[in-house]
DNA sequence: CTGTTAGCGCTTTCAA
DNA sequence: TTGAAAGCGCTAACAG
């Protein structure tokens, strides 16, 4: 930077100024400094700038081992905070006591971010991100009801399931099953309560336990075994939903004709799944990218109250519950 | 850290060598000034510390879209790094011409990371790579060839190669097509060219341009109105895999009576791709694990050559290939 | 074995 | 509108 400083005649400050677009200065030493900086190719020394409180990292901390979902959200965020001029430094949290996601906000404060983006899963999880104090705004990706303690930008879980269900109700299926994901996880309870507002019957529940294909195959067979006999599924996943389709051909069930299946989240591959499984698909790039906005926003404002955005899905329907043409 | 120095009395200077477990601080001042750090709550500033040179941040450069697979490879990562001590920070790099891995690797570079682990996917990355000079050691967890430019911990692909085309080729399958993936990417090469070597018919390949469900489907299809009739497919991916079984079905050939079909990869949902996809599986959680370990040891002796650590697949076979009991 | 003394590269008052 | 000076929190010689 003294380099710099020297080459263009100004003093370090000044090129300081100039890094970070101070209007104070006169548009012509801007240039000229501007210009010496890439003859030079002088680039900022970030742990430098984070020393002095104005860190230009954004912390991610994900609350569940992570899968394609989040490995896609992630790839938004990046994408978005890298525009703004920001990196993305990420910490994982995967037990049950939320111990880990205190760690990982932990190691989030020692590196002095200057926001960070939340995806608590469990609901331990999410009390730990109620009571804990930290020195810089955070924002959820998964929804933490009314009056959450931080900014929330998440899925609309109510809107996606009433998608899911009455598409279900249109086709005339009567007996809609739900299977859930793992357990301790905050949208599993989002998912079943709002189905059970709208189905009415919590018979017509199992909880797979988690949201795997396995978890979902074991869970069909589990229900029939108890004498359920659903003439729909609706599954917390996309992956329950695979296994469900193959339970269902085990218990000799036709899809969509005998049952039909949908699943949740939208992964392009579902395309493939038996017949075409019908989901509710959710933008993951917008998630993130709003997360990061967010974030920034959070910065500019710091006082400003925790926002909740809640983001459509949209429903697409395949050969698991209407047959193709 | 002069907090603690004053309550411990002693000097800051011991405090950090404390930190920094150098044996020359004798047991009893160390043990002292320990119970005085967690007594505090003390954390060091990971930004301070990182401006003195010796960062506790390793970089992790993905050369694509995040899918499952790297975030399983991140999640180990993570894990292995925190283990250590150490904390990830990411960059995303995706697009044709290799200038987002440069840009990338500078943002490492601009952050002060102690050694970063690229993927770097394509041959153009690959091409950067060996090009580009940083002032940290790198480990690719994507083979390179012989020789590589930096340390390597990847995927045996030759080996998982074999065990795929060979399991075929047990079974009896004569003309066993291979459908590969994302054309500018290295392990699409390292793939078909040693499909080539074992079975020798160049005809009998088709790329489907992509590691997706539908990029199989279309390959098949397009394979088929070409005239190729094969009786095995050895897919380049999983996901691949998925769509050449519903193409299969489409062309009315039966699985795996007529036609054979293995994946590669190892998801977990493979087991209810159709009947149960043959796959080879590969170890990403070993894989990220050795990626940290390789960088440690680069920093502990920086002058070490690059070492080369391919990592075995293995076969997992299902229905896809052998009709179940 | 431990303390003293200089910085690391940047930002930010405060003056000019 | 710009410069000078004073740190941010830590580590690394160098003495002692």
């Amino acid at each position: 930077m003294a380099d710099v400083a020297a080459a263009a005649g100004v003093s370090r400050a000044t090129v300081s100024r100039v890094l970070s677009g101070d209007p104070a200065v006169v548009e012509s030493t801007a240039a000229a400094v501007r210009e010496v900086i890439d003859r030079l190719g002088y680039r900022p020394n970030r742990a430098a700038q984070a020393l002095m409180g104005a860190s230009r990292t954004l912390g991610v901390v994900f609350g569940q081992p992570p899968e394609r979902s989040s490995a896609l959200l992630l790839a938004a965020m990046q994408e978005a905070a890298t525009e703004r001029g920001y990196t993305l430094t990420v910490a994982i949290a995967t037990d049950h006591e939320g111990e880990q996601l205190r760690r990982g906000l932990d190691s989030m404060v020692d590196q002095r971010v200057a926001a960070a983006m939340v995806l608590p899963a469990t609901e331990l999880n999410a009390q730990v991100l109620a009571e804990v104090e930290v020195p810089f705004p955070m924002v959820s990706t998964t929804d933490l009801g009314p009056e959450p303690p931080c900014s929330v930008v998440a899925l609309d879980e109510v809107g996606a399931v009433d998608l899911v269900v009455q598409h279900l109700q249109e086709i005339g299926r009567r007996r809609i099953m739900h299977l859930g994901g793992r357990r301790e996880t905050l949208v599993a309870r989002f998912r079943r309560e709002r189905w059970e507002a709208l189905v009415g019957d919590p018979d017509l529940f199992e909880s797979a336990g988690a949201w795997s294909a396995r978890a979902g195959y074991e869970a069909l067979h589990k229900a029939a075994a108890r004498g359920v006999r659903p003439d729909a599924v609706f599954a917390g996943a996309d992956d329950i939903a695979l296994g469900v389709l193959r339970a269902a051909a085990e218990l000799g069930l036709r899809v969509p004709e005998d049952l039909a299946v949908a699943g949740f989240g939208g992964l392009p591959a579902t395309e493939f799944y038996g017949p075409g499984l019908t989901t509710a698909e959710t933008d993951l790039r917008e998630r993130g990218r709003l997360a990061v906005e967010e974030c920034l926003l959070r910065l500019a404002d710091p006082d400003a109250p925790p926002s909740r955005r809640l983001l459509p899905a949209q429903l697409v329907v395949r050969g698991s519950t209407v047959p193709s043409a």
